[in-house]
RNA sequence: GCCCAUAUGGCUCAGGGGUAGAGCACUUCCUUGGUAAGGAAGAGGUCGUGAGUUCAAGUCUCACUAUGGGCUCCA
């Protein structure tokens, strides 16, 4: 037997530990390394380690569950003390003592009902015995330390020394937002001393990219305590990317044939009632009262494009008629769950609402699919779809429900495009396709959104005239590409670490002249640019050149442009790339051409 | 909303019961320089807000607000 066997993997692709397998186990050996089999045997086992620690230096702690998760491991515990971050290091000079002890990871059998009676005064353990149907249950002892695990585990303490205790947390128990809420420890394990430490480069990368860092350090966004939290404020840097985004969007929008309206920020809460958002939305939505009469600020678009849709009488030539509007909403978030510009509570979705035909779903489906699609080509994000279906505060009939789940799937599935299915996730009033972008760290975004809706047209009675002249309803489809501004601008902004690509950055050039008797011919050079709706900044403090060179090489805009003399006379411009420091000069006429180009990227 | 943590000039941070400090940024002056920090002077903070303990609180305690890491929920 190898020194470094640590499990097998049987034909099921199940995890077997030595423990479990036995003496003469014919299954794929795992060796002890980073492959994912190895890393989940590690991981767990640490996760056991680090409960043994705590067990020893806080004697009433009591045990949950402990398992491997995509970044690592956690385990939930039930403590009388208050542990924070510092005590993180105690716990883990703890862990470190019980490694050097040597001990073996040892498993046995018992009965669940041994079990039950073996932790009769352990509520928690019942309540982890509560979730498991099986008869019997295995038990890991590693020295004193014992636990209820279904494994696997590595077969010895000797194989768990790179790991690293992340963060504290608190977590409720079995997820349940009314239950008691215990302590959670997350960690992280690798095989060797090397992965972890890329692992903490990477998490510290990540660090350095973040939207809120990057957005206070280019001036892009802000928050402020006297105004509340989840508000955001675009500065002019900000303001003037998310202007060419939106730019970008709207003439892709126009050429898809979308028509651009515009609805009030505040609504009659009876309409809120008649759509459903009251009953089913109510606690997300902010309501106000004017003349005695109750409004609700508006928390979805939708209600503001029905009315504008209902305002004239449709024919079935008119469809599929669709609506865009750039809608700010606003929407109660918790306020532990606010996020820098990813999550708050107002902010503006790229939102449009298709009323279309049954028949015209499918092709409206993918035809908004495909338009998502180029969004996200155009930056260069990896996304997943997935189809979420009826959550369990929903308006409409399960049939009506089918008809619409099924026509997202059939659009999807007629053009093998991968999705996965989100039970219960979907709309109160339908089902839905998500969108979501995986970030520069991994963690997933919900940004577009694709929803049939056969629920809202029947209620506001919407309705049109078709060929034989009766009248029927149309089918609304609701959608967003990005989701919102602030969430897609901050999920960008991580993505290109602040440097922007030419065509979204705020200030897209900056001139550096070398002295003050050139500083007219940067300003006149910028005047150009601002005349091809380009923008950009002339650096001529008082400074030294070198410091405004630098300067402006930090600012992550895409060109520094040097003037002196020679450019002067020649009408010329010398071209600095921040990356190589390398130099080269183009006529005024050129660097027009070649910026223009850039911009021409942008298009959708 | 819940658990844990944090809050000191515009930014990044030091200080730790006896009434505040650095670097960068900012202002003014000198310097007009061909590719990543030229020099000098100056201004700027009731240490998040409100209570409490104390002879004395930026420092200790509590509440609130905001922020961060999670849980739950979502674009």
């Amino acid at each position: 037997m190898s020194e470094n066997l640590i499990g097998y993997i049987d034909d099921q692709g199940n995890i077997l530990d030595t423990q479990s397998a036995g003496e003469n186990c014919t299954a794929t050996p795992i060796e002890y390394d980073n492959s994912e089999q190895a890393l989940e045997i590690i991981r767990h086992s640490t996760a056991h380690l680090m409960a043994q620690a705590i067990s020893e230096l806080y004697p009433n702690s009591q045990f949950f569950v402990g398992p491997v998760v995509d970044e690592g491991f956690y385990y939930d515990f039930r403590v009388d003390e208050q542990i924070g971050e510092n005590d993180l290091k105690a716990i883990e000079k703890k862990m470190k003592e019980l490694i050097k002890k040597k001990y073996k990871i040892e498993k046995y059998e018992i009965t669940k009902e041994e079990a039950l009676a073996k932790f009769a005064n352990d509520d928690l353990k019942q309540a982890v015995l509560s979730r498991i149907p099986d008869e019997t249950i295995s038990v890991y002892k590693q020295g004193d330390f014992e636990d209820l695990c279904r494994g696997p585990h590595v077969p010895a303490l000797r194989f768990l020394h790179n790991f690293k205790l992340t963060r504290v947390a608190g977590a409720y128990l079995g997820g349940d937002e009314k239950a008691e809420m215990l302590t959670r420890i997350y960690g992280v394990a690798f095989a060797d001393k090397e992965s972890l430490k890329a692992y903490i480069t990477m998490m510290e990368e990540a660090k350095k990219r973040d939207h809120r860092k990057i957005g206070a350090e280019m001036e892009l966004f802000m928050f402020n305590e006297e105004s509340g939290a989840g508000l955001p404020f675009w500065m002019p840097q900000g303001a003037k990317l998310r202007y060419k985004l939106e730019q970008i969007l709207h003439k892709a929008h126009l050429v898809r044939e979308y028509e651009p309206v515009r609805g009030p920020e505040i609504l009659k809460a009876d309409l809120w009632r008649t759509s459903g958002h009251y009953a089913c939305y109510g606690e997300n939505m902010y309501l106000t009262e004017i003349d005695e009469q109750e409004y609700g600020i508006k928390p979805m678009n939708c209600l503001g494009h029905i009315q504008i849709f209902k305002q004239t009488q449709k024919s079935y030539r008119d469809l599929p008629l669709r609506y865009y509007e750039y809608g700010v909403v606003h929407r109660h978030e918790k306020s532990g769950v606010l996020h820098g510009l990813l999550r708050v509570r107002e902010f503006t979705q790229d939102d449009a609402h298709i009323f279309c035909t049954p028949e015209q779903i499918a092709p409206e489906v993918l035809e908004v699919v495909e338009f998502v699609d180029s969004v996200m080509k155009l930056f260069g994000f990896e996304y997943t779809m997935e189809i979420a279906t009826k959550p369990e505060k929903a308006i409409g009939e399960d049939a009506v429900w089918e008809t619409a789940t099924q026509g997202l799937i059939d659009a999807l599935d007629g053009n093998n495009l991968p999705y996965s299915i989100d039970e219960g996730g979907g709309a109160f009033y339908g089902p839905k396709i998500d969108i979501k972008i995986t970030d520069a760290i991994g963690r997933k975004w919900q940004c577009g959104t694709i929803q049939v809706d056969f629920n809202l047209p029947e209620r506001f009675e919407v309705e049109y005239v078709d060929e034989d002249n009766t009248r029927k309803q149309p089918v609304m489809i609701h959608r967003a590409i990005l989701g919102s501004f602030e969430r897609f601008i901050g999920i960008l902004t991580e993505h290109y670490a602040g440097e922007f690509p030419l065509f979204l950055a705020p200030t897209q050039v900056i001139f550096v002249p070398i002295s003050d008797s050139h500083a007219d011919y940067a300003y006149a050079l910028k005047k150009r640019l601002r005349l091809e709706g380009l923008d950009s900044e002339v650096f001529d403090k008082n400074d030294s050149l070198n410091k405004r060179i630098r300067t402006a090489e930090k600012q992550r805009v895409p060109y520094v442009v040097i003037v002196g003399d020679e450019e002067v006379q020649g009408n010329s411009v010398a071209i600095r790339n921040r990356r190589t420091r390398e130099q080269y000069n183009l006529t005024q006429d050129e660097f027009m051409v070649e910026l223009n180009k850039q911009l021409q990227e942008g298009k959708i």
